[in-house]
DNA sequence: TCTGGGGTCCTAGGACCC
DNA sequence: TCTGGGGTCCTAGGACCC
């Protein structure tokens, strides 16, 4: 069986940990630059913000429902999803880390477990205690013969207020998938569900029994591999070893518009550091890099967003040559007199360091620039991201993104811990 | 005033090869 | 007048996920 564990409202969920007095007050987290909602409490869900809801719109909640709001703290989320997932490794051998705060497992019962529980929920239960005692987050377990069920099984263990369900009976499986709109199906987004629409399918069930060919025709091998998985056929095996990128990105809205070419150049190599940095981290270089920029597409001025790719003759991993490339293409794209909002830099055509040919120019550069990116990421590392960096130092940074309500890196900084009065 | 960021996969069509 | 068949690689655009 393929149980899927998520934690509820994650990113929240983090935030109470150490901030339990807003255990029962409605609580939001903002994405960047206090933009938008991206997670919610269930009290907050109750006052109806939606997911992706503009701040601003619902500020005056803060008032009239006492609503709470953090800026995102990535730091910190990203240290309790890592606990989690290390927690959920002694529970089985076999787990896929789905995203930041979801994960499969191959669940079984084995060896002297079979003393301790009875059924594959049990240990779900059990897991999900253990879970909350190291960690303090509250997950729910999906259990299911296969992950797009285990993903079904997951949304009914929210809502039966026990935080486990299993899935495993085919007659209880088609009444929970006829009480299951069809758009709630993973991998069925808003598209699909119109399309589905319109041949009168609604729910889940009705997607299952779907004639095949039609769902090969309309929704592609993705589609048909769902409808498949929905009538408990399995088709996506786990991703026991995540597989190596192809692409790494990096791109901010800014904090106020930024008109100057210099600003954005220095916008663009402070993601650029963070982008060269990811990608040596995991041991490889890039063949291309992608320039892009654009105006705030709300704005009603006149837009502007374009995006340059340069193929490079040689593969690099290093920040200082994919800088020069990179200001030349922001040099193509730049244009005079409009308000900017946003700048971003892609690495493509990602490949394993060991790939790398031996270059006919320009080799000792090479060879020195390795040494120099292997010092710097060192310094990064001990010291954080703002020790030091390729350019001037700047001045006002207006182009810096607004974070006014972040709560502390406890878990990862001594001078942040927490404090008990 | 204020509206996020980072990814993957699939398909169709063009360019090219023998 | 008639104008093959089979394949790969690349890219842009669409769709989806968290």
């Amino acid at each position: 069986m393929i149980a899927l564990v998520d934690v509820n409202n994650f990113y929240v969920s983090c935030e109470r940990v150490f901030a339990p007095e807003f255990r029962l007050r409605p609580v939001v987290v903002l994405s960047n630059n206090d933009g938008c909602v991206i997670a919610r409490s269930n009290e907050a869900k109750a006052l109806g913000i939606t997911m992706g809801k503009p701040y601003f719109q619902i500020e005056y909640l803060v008032e009239k429902e006492n609503l709470v709001v953090f800026s995102s703290n990535y730091t910190l989320y990203g240290d309790m999803s890592a606990r989690i997932m290390e927690a959920l490794q002694r529970f089985s051998a076999e787990v896929e880390i789905y995203s930041i705060d979801e994960a499969f497992l191959d669940l079984q019962i084995v060896g002297e477990e079979k003393l301790q529980f009875q059924t594959i929920s049990d240990k779900a239960y059990f897991i999900k205690q253990k879970l909350y005692q190291w960690t303090g987050l509250p997950v729910s377990v999906g259990i299911a013969p296969n992950k797009t069920l285990a993903k079904v099984a997951n949304r009914v263990a929210k809502k039966n207020g026990l935080g486990v369900f299993e899935l495993n009976d085919e007659k209880l499986r088609d009444v929970v998938l006829r009480e299951m709109p069809v758009a709630d199906v993973w991998g069925i987004g808003h598209r699909s569900s119109l399309k589905l629409r319109t041949l009168g399918i609604e729910n889940a069930f009705q997607l299952k029994d779907l004639d095949r060919r039609d769902a090969r025709r309309l929704l592609s091998v993705t589609g048909a591999r769902i409808v498949e998985e929905l009538s408990g056929v399995s088709c996506l095996p786990l991703e026991l070893v995540p597989p190596p990128k192809k692409n790494i990105c990096c791109s901010r809205s800014f904090g106020t518009l930024v008109e100057s070419f210099d600003d954005l150049k220095e916008a663009l190599d402070s993601y650029l550091a963070n982008a060269g940095l990811n990608m040596r981290k995991g041991n490889l270089t890039a063949r291309a890099v992608t320039v892009f920029l654009s105006t705030n597409r709300f704005a009603k001025t006149e837009q502007y967003s374009n995006s340059v790719t340069i193929a490079l003759a040689n593969a690099t991993n290093s920040t200082r040559e994919l800088r020069e490339w990179s200001h030349k293409g922001l040099q193509q794209i730049f244009k005079k007199g409009f308000k900017y909002k946003k700048v971003g830099v892609i690495l493509q055509g990602l490949q394993p360091e060991e790939a790398e040919t031996v270059r006919l120019y320009g080799e000792p550069t090479y060879e020195k620039d390795k040494r120099l990116m292997l010092a710097l990421d060192k310094i990064t590392r001990k010291f954080g991201r703002e020790t030091i960096h390729f350019g001037l130092p700047s001045k006002d940074k207006s182009w810096q993104m607004r974070a006014e309500m972040k709560s502390f890196g406890y878990t990862t900084r001594f001078s942040e811990i927490l404090r008990v009065k």
